[in-house]
Parts: C-alpha cells; structure tokens; sequence
DNA sequence: ACAATCATGTAATAAGTTACATGATTAA
DNA sequence: TTAATCATGTAACTTATTACATGATTGT
C-alpha cells in the first residue's frame, strides 16, 4: 500500500512548502505568517490561522523549522519559527521543481458571464466595488514596492506579481463597466 | 474594509453556482462542462469531473436545472443540462451578490520568492516554462476572442479577463527574468 | 483489432474553512 | 474598564482531489 509514501520530500502537501517558502524569506510567528499570506502574500496562498498553526507544529516535529520563544515586544509571548538547514534542503528542492498552473476560485467571473441578468445599474454597481477592493489592494502593493530594493530580489518580485495583477484585473473591470454601460436595455 | 461580504440568498456551495452560470451560458453535458472549466473557465473556478457529476445530480434533484437525453452525434449518449425557471432565479440572486476576493493558490510565486536557492540558469529555465505555459494560454484566449462578438457579451468578457490574466502574468515572467539575469552570483 | 477519446460514476483521502474557545496585552 | 488587537489552539464540517472503475464509440 504506503512503501514508497513518505520516505523524504515525495508526498508535497502544499501549505507546508508555502510555509518553508515564507520562513525562508523572513523567520516569523504563526500569527505573522498568517497575516502575511492574507495581507502580502494574498495572491500567492490565501489561508486560515487554523492551518496555519497545525502545519507549523508538524514541521517542526518533521525538523524543517525550529522555533524561539521570544518576549512579546507589544503582544503575549509568541514562538518565532525559522527554517532549519534540513528544511533549507528540502525547500531547495521543491523551488527547483515547476508548479501546476495556478488553480483559479474566481466566482466574479462568472457573475459578469450572467449579467445580463441584472438591470444595467445592478451590475454597474457591482463591478465598481469590485473594482474599488482591487484598487485598494493595488495601493497596498505599489506602497510595499517603494520600500523595497533590488537587494530583496524575492520580495521585490512577488510584490511586483502583486501589482501587476490587481492592474490587470483594474483594466478588465473598466472594459466590463464600459461594455455594460453601452449595452442596449 | 468592503461591503462585498454577503446580503443573504443562497447557502452558497460554490461549485453549485458556477455550473449554473455555465449552463445558463450555454446548456452542455457533464462531460462538457467538466472540458469547459478546465479551458475556457481554467481562470474562474479549476474543477475535476468527480465533483461536476454528483453536483449536477444534486442540481437536478433541486429542480434548479433539467437533463434531456441526446444521442451521442460524435459519442455515446449523454445528458444535456439546462438551467430551469428555478434555477435561473437562483443564480440570478446569486448574481447579484458581490463576490469575497478570488481565493488565490499560486506555488509558483513563493518559488520565485526562495530563486537565490537556485543556480541562475536553474532558475531561468523554470520561469521560461511557465511563460511559455502562459503563453500558450493566452494563445487560446485570443483566439476565442477572435470569433466573438458583442452579442455575446459574457462569454466575451470572460474571454477578455483570460486575455488580461494571462498578458499580466507573462509581463511578470518577463519581469523576473530580466532581474534574475542582472542578479550578481 | 486497437488505441484514443467520449462519457460517467464511486470511494478514500486530503486540504482547508467555520465556528468555537482561551487568554494576554495595549490603547482609549 | 472596556474594547481592540495580539496570539494560539481544537473540532466539526465542507469541499475537492486522486485513484479506481466501467463501458461506448470513432478513427486507423
């Protein structure tokens, strides 16, 4: 049954990669990592608090992080987790290895494919907020991105996936408002 | 931060509604849909045939879409569903609910963000991949675009918002391998 | 005849969310 | 002192994937 299952690195369950991935970068909490796969790192891995600390237990036991306590500079006491050389051992095989196509959960897009079922202002409307909430994201990555230097090439570019992203997504809520507003009633 | 939450209609199962918007677009097979969202819909909502199959039952079993048996003109015999007058109520409720921010699972970001453990012609040879993947992508986009006109509207939109996506995403690749090329070793 | 694709289904499992809990610290 | 935020955790549940199955039809 399970003989080749879990000798080392084979069976990739993805949030612990992305949690490797995110230590890497810079050691953090459970709390930290979690605001930042939901405020930074939103369009990368979007995930709960509750994954987030089973996962960072289990890896520790797995020796792929460790952790410190550290004094709550202006919160409770938090364990701060870093990447061990192990984990930097198996990270550096997962990133040489290619992704599968990003699996894409977008019900805003198939709302505009029935939009033709609501009154033309409904939809309007709707693609404006749609629009203002990108826009607000897009403020948050351009401000990021101002702070950071070639020197955090990794960052950098993953706030730069960020930006450009939410630009796209701007320029298509435009072209799907100016289609709306044409369209005969 | 946004009013987008909720407003009260359907319990959502998500899956559910997105097979009633492609249905409502046009009416199609299991087997259809399933081929339908793996391409043309691969940007709204990625899905495997085992959960299309027994959603579609329970859509049935809900009265909110019909199946007509059809011939297999270049196959066996299959089911075409279509949205019934229930069911166009429903997603048109569903419609007119904003959308929470599209849930985003993208390994190859958090790959870029660990390249410095990657040599750099490692790391190119990865990003070339996944432009070209992008690329072919985008290439089926266009053409569908191609031969759609105004009077499909959603279809057209949707179309659009591949397009967009995928130029964003091929802008980035470029993007990242232009820093990784100047990067010192 | 054979492979490829069309077409549908089930069972076991994985992965992640929601809701439920707790308690500490800080700013008003 | 009260609310907000920091910080962590568990249990039940939902959702979707992988792997396992079956069988028909079409093109070669």
């Amino acid at each position: 049954m399970s003989d080749l299952k879990e000798a080392k690195a084979s069976k990739a369950k993805p949030l612990k990669n992305v949690l490797l991935a995110g230590l890497y970068n810079q050691p953090r909490s459970g709390y930290e990592m979690t605001k930042w796969l939901q405020m930074a790192g939103q369009h990368c891995w979007s995930v709960e608090h509750s994954s987030v600390y089973p996962a960072l237990r289990e890896l520790e036991k797995d020796g792929l992080i460790k952790s410190e306590r550290a004094p709550g500079t202006r919160g409770p006491e938090r364990s701060i987790y870093s990447v061990t050389d192990a984990g930097r051992e198996e990270l550096t095989a997962w990133v040489a290895n290619g992704s599968p196509r990003p699996a894409i959960k977008d019900e805003q897009i198939l709302r505009v494919l029935c939009f033709d079922l609501l009154p033309r202002e409904t939809a309007l409307q709707q693609i404006r907020a749609v629009r203002a909430d990108h826009q607000a994201q897009l403020e948050f990555f351009l401000e990021r991105q101002a702070v950071l230097t070639e020197h955090q090439l990794g960052p950098l570019l993953v706030t730069r996936r960020g930006v450009l992203a939410e630009q796209a997504y701007i320029a298509w809520c435009d072209e799907v408002a100016e289609m709306i507003a044409r369209r005969p009633t």
